[in-house]
DNA sequence: ACCTGAACACCGTTCAAGT
DNA sequence: ACCTGAACACCGTTCAAGT
């Protein structure tokens, strides 16, 4: 064996491969993936380095699909240019709602979110607002689509409390609980509660 | 030795030495406690049925202090209540803000949260909301308020985008960064868009 | 009932050796 | 440059043995 004549593995073949796992399982072990890779555990090393480089490309993974420029260029209004990448933003993460507690422990290098943070940055200075409000607008948004996103990730026993319901807390997770959509209208609705107060702000 | 007079572990202890070590160093291991404690790793198994256990008696002890009954019952106007809850909801997580992650992975039993929860739905139902708009109005402040306990965990580089950074996000980061209380004013700043937000669906 | 010590299967990471 | 296999220190958990 030894070296092959085309390298086997790669960051983004690991991260992938990472990605499946974690998606499956909700966690992954070197070991694991080294077996699925058809590898052993220390070749994973001439390519990353550690378990939390490979968490950091699997955010990369996930976010990559964020199309910022689009909503950028395309759409006039900044509130709506915003809205749109909360959207996307939100939505590439519950694609992956296991790996995002793998995340939380770690620091965003990833150039997509990076380059969504400037894009919002510029959006809301466009309407007024300045440095300091910007940064608390833009805290606000990742707060909330990051606690979203989680709140996918979540169990469905998160919500059963069992009998210690009121008749108000029974009766609305009764209403929405095992909606397929449950917590996509959540967060939407929710949304629409920030970007209208951020409207009304900028005004 | 075995068997001592008086027991040297409770599930409270062990939960306090646990939140005492992830404060301190962000995790913990099992030895790691029970050399802490002074005893054999696997005597914490009389007091606990494993790990997660300990994670799970440590959410309780960080939400502990969270008075739901005084909101409940002190305050007339139910926004007042909740926007009151959902601040010490948030406040008691930001005292322990590295526990925060650990969290994130296990879903929730805590008496104390489900009562929230309680209290929570019927102040909704109290403002006309139906039992949907409940459960979203609920799922809105919750995943808000984990958000933005993250936000306090998470290492002050989340934001250092190094020299990618555009015109305005640059000025955003030099106007907010390293304040001392960045992540509380930027939680009531969204809080407060919510909760307006929430006041004109009622009416 | 509660603590101990030995044991188990596993983990992440390092490193010399091979091509 | 890239893969292997052996090795290291460590982890969470189980369980028979002690009082």
């Amino acid at each position: 064996m030894a070296r092959p004549l085309s390298p086997k593995l790669s960051p983004v073949i690991i991260a992938e491969a990472a990605l499946a796992m974690v998606d499956a399982q909700g966690e992954f072990t070197l070991p694991a993936l080294a077996k699925r890779l058809r590898v052993s555990p220390s070749s994973l090393y001439n390519h990353i380095s550690g378990k939390a480089d490979i968490i950091e490309l699997m955010r990369g993974q996930a976010v990559a699909a964020v199309d910022v420029a689009g909503a950028s260029e395309g759409e006039p209004h900044w509130a709506a240019a915003i809205r749109d990448i909360a959207v996307q933003y939100r939505n590439s993460y519950s694609r992956h709602p296991r790996l995002i507690p793998l995340l939380t422990a770690y620091s965003v290098r990833d150039e997509t979110t990076i380059g969504m943070y400037n894009v919002l940055a510029e959006r809301f200075a466009e309407a007024g607002f300045g440095p300091r409000r910007i940064l608390e607008a833009i805290t606000v948004l990742d707060n909330y689509v990051l606690g979203s996103a989680l709140d996918v990730a979540a169990p469905e026993e998160v919500w059963d409390p069992g009998a210690k319901a009121s008749a108000s807390l029974r009766a609305a997770l009764d209403a929405g609980l095992g909606r397929e959509h449950r917590a996509d209208e959540a967060f939407l609705f929710g949304l629409d509660l920030i970007m209208a107060g951020l409207e009304r702000a900028a005004a």
